[in-house]
Parts: structure tokens; C-alpha cells; sequence
DNA sequence: CCAGGTCAGAGTGACCTG
DNA sequence: TCAGGTCACTCTGACCTG
């Protein structure tokens, strides 16, 4: 039995205060002892795919989440009196309580637009914000016209189509999933410095996180977009994208960097030479830096087109990690099987395609080097993390108990 | 003129930003260039006797308002993306940044409560919270009996009615004593400077005297309304005024200045942030500010009622000072304890009726502070005194021979 | 017990009138 | 122009159901 006198837990201390503005609890909600107001707002904010911004944040950038609570940037009080008054902070005690957003139970697919109006207005302005990004890359792809590289040709965006045998009749799905594909975007050059491969490496972590933050952005779209995705209940998306976030960046770092030159492209403008890693001083970046660099040298090595990599991006997505549960993994397994059926059409070839399949291994290792090595990172440097980079890589630690964080 | 170009003003400077938030600024309003939002809020603010809690301050305690902006405690952000986020310092910038409640125009009596139904609310909430026992002692066939009468909330009308439980009838005596009660008044705004915050000390009194001459004014009116007073010889009622204008005053002061922000008001157009008062490097002066500004913040925190507030003034005026001669001591006992008993019925919670009485301790002790600041004020600046206020003054001081006028 | 769900109420600010 | 005024809108949390 849990020690329900023990002061130190503060889940059960003394009469039950909630872990998040202090009120007296109504009980344990989603993992963390929180009052009737916190477990609703919680609920709210999950169920809506809210973000908040935080007022005490100078810049009005989005607060980090950092383990350590000394090392954590100044948070707003949250209290009876003040616990509207930072919705961004009050989410913030809400993961650092441990709430998961995982155990929400399953909402009835579809009907979450209608209860929750929120996800459409937080839906039109992503769009709108993608649609800006878009336009940003665009201009400055235009800006840019001196650089040879990236022509304004919407073919070019979308290049290395070697698609090898079966080019001639593309299936609907592959259409789709190709329409949703985007291009290679650049990041602000004002970000950047003249020399930006001597850096400090704080200063490296500055220009790579936004690139980690806009490529987590564009994987939330892409499953967002994603066909019958939606039909996934709510929780298990959220599940699934907890679990496969960080694995899926690296690898789209790695397609990035494809032609690989030794050089990995966090963005069109931003990219990182082998030797710069090692001034984080930590061996699992450099691990996470070396699987990364490798799995890069195998796309190129093996001509992986673009399609067959975005159904493998697809299709590594919608695998459920054992061991966890899942409200409905047999309609998340049976449109992965949807998606590994497209990929046998376009990758008849027997060994190709478990050679492919098999990079899914080294993803997941990839992905525990990642957020070992930031959650750490973060820990020790006050340093401000992109929102939603932040929130995910929360969102993922809590749920990998066995992660390690310490540098060997 | 005002030099509309000059681009460290920012009221007028280039496209007009909000002093408050930085949005557009949609014209002057209430004396400071500020956005719609801000319009509004600084209305709604003052119309409803709203007060704010800042949540950055570490024990939510009101936050001050300090004329130097180094030594302002540190506001909140308030921008456009912060703006709903603290209310307190959204107010204290608008104050900070000009706007005077005073300039609201009149709002017709009886009207408050509709247009603004938070008046309502907050009195509805004290009443509540002052009848607590006697509603829980109320049987149900009582409940519904005054379910009706409460509901059509005709009583209400007449606002700040913190009446609790005999909130269906209000006693012929209050409603005598209410409307004697006059509004705030303004004064003429031809005698005010254009930066009116940073004026010499000797012009600050020049602007507060007058002001202080219209409230001695109207506390003799008060007086001799005040029913049952003309039954009281003259001689006495010369004494009681003279031994409790300036405490009266002063708590007049107080009250005029809540909700409290930090700013006395000695008139609705005319307000002194606390820092001015130093100039006039006196202790007596700054202790007798201090102690009006606590006043008006226990007002404020307490919720004090205007019909309670009016009470209290009718009962410390009736108090006859110890050791002074009176021709008729108990009649004027006599008239004290009609509207001591009134206030019994208008607050029935003891512990709430024993903190208001003991304000009459902290008004006589600033009645001190004033009288002896004034007096030695005006021994040694050439300055005109305001008639009665003059008059007043010299009474006082004769009468108190145990003055103290020497700064410590 | 703890999920899900509802809805009246409070604060907001765009927009209107005089 | 700048007062006063309205009201649809969002977030909130008490309260309910399963
Ligand atoms: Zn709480
Ligand atoms: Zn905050
Ligand atoms: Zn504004
Ligand atoms: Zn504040």
C-alpha cells in the first residue's frame, strides 16, 4: 500500500493539497493529486491542444520545462488567488506534477471539434501559422535567388523522387501523402551569426532548438494530415506522438542531410559539421550526433526516395511501444498496415524493405540519446526551450521512466 | 501648446500606442492616449470598484504605486498578448500612465447595479459572507418567504448595501444619512498643472488645500444634517467638529481613494502618488500619508460599505474626547448610540463591527499627525490658507495643547 | 474513486450611439 | 473627438453522471 502519511509525497501529504495551485485536492487526476479546478483545466487544455504564453516571460517567449526545480526558470505563483492569471505556468506545474495527458480516456472520434471548439480555432491557426512558415521559407527561398541550390520550383521541393520500380501509376494515398509533404524550410539569417561554426555551443543550442522546435511542428501537421489519423482517438494520438517524436525529428534531421556530405542540415540554412558536437561535451549527444549522421549515410547510400520515406515516417509513427497501453491499438495497427501495405507496392523488393523497416531500431535508440542528452541539457543550462520542443520533451521523459540522462 | 510631435511623450508620439498595453492607441481617454481594451477595462475598473491582486507579488499583497519607476516594484509585463494576464498591473498602468478615474462622468443613483452588475455581485458576496449564521440559522419556509423579495432585487438599487440579513427594509435613518451623502466632487481643473505628478511641494499644497477646504466644507454639512445633531447645544457641536475635522477629514481621504491603488485622492481629478509626499521633508507629513493610505487600503480589503463608512463618521464624530468639557455629554451619548445600534443591524458580525470601530485609534492618531504638519507648515511657508480650512486648523490647535508640530 | 460532461458566470473588447 | 453603453465571445470551475 502506498503511505498515504508520508509528508514527502506530496501526491498524499497531510490533507491533499493539489500539486498545482496548492487548494485542497478532490484527488488523484490524471497522476498528480490536483484540485477540481486543475483536473478540469487540465482536461481543457488537452482535449483543445491549447498553448499558452506566459506574461513574466520577457520576450513573451514560451517558458522551458526544466527538471530540476532550482534550475527552472521563475515561474508564475500559481495559488487560489492567481491561478488564472497564468494559464502558461499553471500548465507548466500541471506536467511538472506529472500529470499525463495520456490518461485522458478516449473521446469519441469526431466529436471532439464540437466539445471542445477550442481544437478548431488551435487547428485554423496552425494552418495559418504553417501557411506563414510557408511563406517565409518561400521568400526567402526567393530572397535567396542568388543561391543555386533550391529552385522556386515546386518539383525541386520535393526531390529525389527516385522512385524505382513502380513510378507509373501513383496510388491516391501516395498523392495525398505527398501533397502533405513540404519543403525544406530556412530559418531566420538574423538568428544566425557570421561564423556560425565556431560558435559556443550554448550559443549552437540557441540556432538548433527553434529548427528541433519547427521540425517537431511540422511532425504534429504531418500527423494531423496524415489519412485516417483522425480516426484515432484523441489520447492514443497524443500517446503516439509522445512516443515517436524525438525519433521521428532525428530521422527527418537525418533525410535532411541527404545527400549526405557530412554535414547535418537542421534547416536549409543551419548545418552542423561532425566536429561541433563534441564541444557539448556530452557522449550521449555525440552518440545521438554519430546514429543520426549514419542514418543519413544509409538514405543516401540506399537512394531512399521521398515517398518511402514519408511512409516509413508514417508508418514508425503508428507503432504502438510495447508495453503501453493504447484505448484501440487494433484500429492504430490497422492503419499502420494501411500504410506498410503502400510501402510494399512502391518497395516490392523483399530486402530493401526490411532494410528500411529495420531503421526503425536505430530511430529508437537515436530517440533515447536525444532526450537523455536534452532533459539533461536543459537541467543544467538556463537556457529558454522552444514551446512546443519543451512540452514534448516533457511529455516523452515522463513517460520513459527508463531513461538515462547521465553522460557515461 | 502641447507639442503634439514631441516623441518622448508618448501620448502623442507617432501612430499613438496604447501608454497602457503599446496596441494602437484609439485616442485619449480618461487622460491618457490608450487602446479601446484599455478604455474599457479603466471603465468597467472604476465604475465597479474592482481591485486587483497581482500574482507576481510574493504574498498578494495590493502592489503600490511608486512615483519613481526604479523604485516601482516590478510590474508586470502588460502587452497585447499579456494583457488579460494581471490585471493589477494593467491597473497600476493606468494609472501610472495619467488616467483619472474622476474623469468617468456621473453615473445617474440607482443605476450602478444594473449597468454594472459586479456591484451587485460584490455586495451580494459580503452580505453573504457578513450573514453567514444568520442565513444558516434561517429555515427554508423563511428562505422562501425572501426568496422573492430578493430576487427582484429592487434594494440593490441602492448600491453598496453590504445590509445583510435585514437587507429587505432599510431603516428610515439610513436612508436619511444616504442621501445626505454627496458625490465626489472635482475641482477645477484650470488650477491643475499639465504634469501635475512632479510639481514643486509648495504648488502640491496649493493644489491640495482647496481640496482639503471643500471636504472640511462638507463635513460641517454633514454634521448639521446629520439627524438628531441640532438637537445638540452649539458650544457642543463647535467642540465635537473641532476636536474630529481633521481625523474626519483624513478619513474622508481615505475613503475617496478606494478601491485603493496606492493613490490618495483628495478629489476625484486630484491624486497624489505616495512618493510626493516626501518632498515636503516631513515626517509628521509622511506618517499622517502613510497611515490615511493603510486606512484606505483596509477599506478596500474590508469592503466597507458606503452606508457603514457614513455611520462610522456620524459615530466618531459623536465621540466625546476624554477629559474635555461638554454641556451635555449624554445627550450627545445618546445621538452616538442611535447610530452605533444602526450599525449594529447593518453589520451584525462583531468581529467585522470591532475592526471598523477600532479605526477611530489610527484616525485620531493621523487627526494628530495632520494638525501638526499643517500648523507648523503654515508657521513657516507664506502660503493662503483656504478660509475654513484656516479657521478649522487655528481651533484645533488651540485646543490640543499637547500638539506635536516639531518633526522628529 | 475517478474518469467524462454540462453550463452559469466573470472578464473582455469590438462596436455602437450621442 | 471622446464620453457612455451593449453583447457575443472565451475561459473558468462547481457540480453532475457513469
Ligand atoms: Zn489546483
Ligand atoms: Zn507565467
Ligand atoms: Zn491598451
Ligand atoms: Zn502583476
Amino acid at each position: 500500500m502506498t503511505d498515504y502519511s508520508d509528508p514527502l509525497n506530496p501526491q498524499f501529504s497531510g490533507v491533499g493539497l493539489c500539486a498545482v495551485c496548492g487548494l485542497t485536492a478532490t484527488g488523484v487526476h490524471y497522476g498528480a493529486a490536483t484540485c477540481n479546478a486543475c483536473k478540469a483545466f487540465f482536461k481543457r487544455t488537452v482535449h483543445s491542444c491549447l498553448t499558452y504564453l506566459c506574461a513574466s516571460s520577457t520576450d513573451g517567449q514560451y517558458q522551458p520545462f526544466l527538471q530540476d526545480p532550482k534550475q527552472q526558470s521563475p515561474l508564475c505563483p500559481v495559488n487560489n488567488a492567481s491561478r488564472k492569471q497564468c494559464p502558461a505556468c499553471r500548465w507548466r506545474r500541471c506536467l511538472m506534477s506529472g500529470m499525463q495527458p495520456g490518461m485522458l480516456r478516449t473521446v469519441a472520434p469526431g466529436t471532439e471539434s464540437e466539445r471542445y471548439p477550442r481544437l478548431h480555432r488551435a487547428e485554423a491557426s496552425a494552418a495559418r501559422a504553417a501557411a506563414r512558415a510557408a511563406a517565409r521559407a518561400a521568400a526567402a527561398a526567393n530572397q535567396a535567388a542568388s543561391g543555386p541550390a533550391a529552385s522556386t520550383n515546386s518539383s525541386a521541393d520535393t526531390p529525389r523522387t527516385a522512385s524505382p520500380s513502380a513510378g507509373e501509376v501513383e496510388s491516391e494515398l501516395c498523392k495525398t501523402i505527398r501533397s502533405m509533404d513540404r519543403p525544406q524550410f530556412s530559418m531566420e539569417t538574423s538568428t544566425m551569426g557570421e561564423d556560425f561554426l565556431s560558435v559556443e555551443p550554448r550559443e549552437l543550442a540557441v540556432i538548433v532548438l527553434p529548427c528541433l522546435d519547427a521540425h517537431s511542428a511540422r511532425l504534429v501537421q504531418f500527423a494531423k494530415d496524415l489519412p485516417g489519423f483522425s480516426r484515432v482517438a484523441m489520447p492514443d494520438r497524443i500517446r503516439l506522438l509522445q512516443a515517436h517524436w524525438a525519433g521521428l525529428v532525428s530521422f527527418e534531421l537525418s533525410m535532411n542531410s541527404v545527400p549526405f556530405t557530412g554535414l547535418l542540415y537542421f534547416a536549409a540554412n543551419v548545418c552542423v559539421p561532425p566536429g561541433r558536437v563534441s564541444a557539448f561535451n556530452s557522449s550521449l549527444a555525440m552518440r545521438a550526433s554519430q546514429q543520426i549522421r549514419l542514418t543519413a549515410r544509409l538514405l543516401t547510400e540506399w537512394n531512399v526516395s521521398r515517398i518511402e520515406f514519408l511512409l516509413l515516417k508514417a508508418i514508425f509513427m503508428l507503432q504502438c511501444p510495447p508495453g503501453q497501453h493504447f484505448d484501440n491499438p487494433d484500429e492504430i495497427d490497422k492503419l499502420q498496415s494501411t500504410f506498410l501495405r503502400e510501402l510494399r507496392r512502391i518497395c516490392p523488393d523483399v530486402v530493401r524493405r526490411g532494410k528500411l523497416m529495420a531503421l526503425s531500431g536505430r530511430i529508437n535508440s537515436i530517440r533515447l540519446f536525444c532526450l537523455g542528452f536534452w532533459s539533461s541539457y536543459f537541467d543544467r543550462q538556463a537556457i529558454r526551450m522552444p514551446q512546443l520542443f519543451s512540452e514534448m520533451l516533457q511529455s516523452s521523459v515522463n513517460s520513459e521512466p527508463s531513461l538515462v540522462t547521465m553522460d557515461a
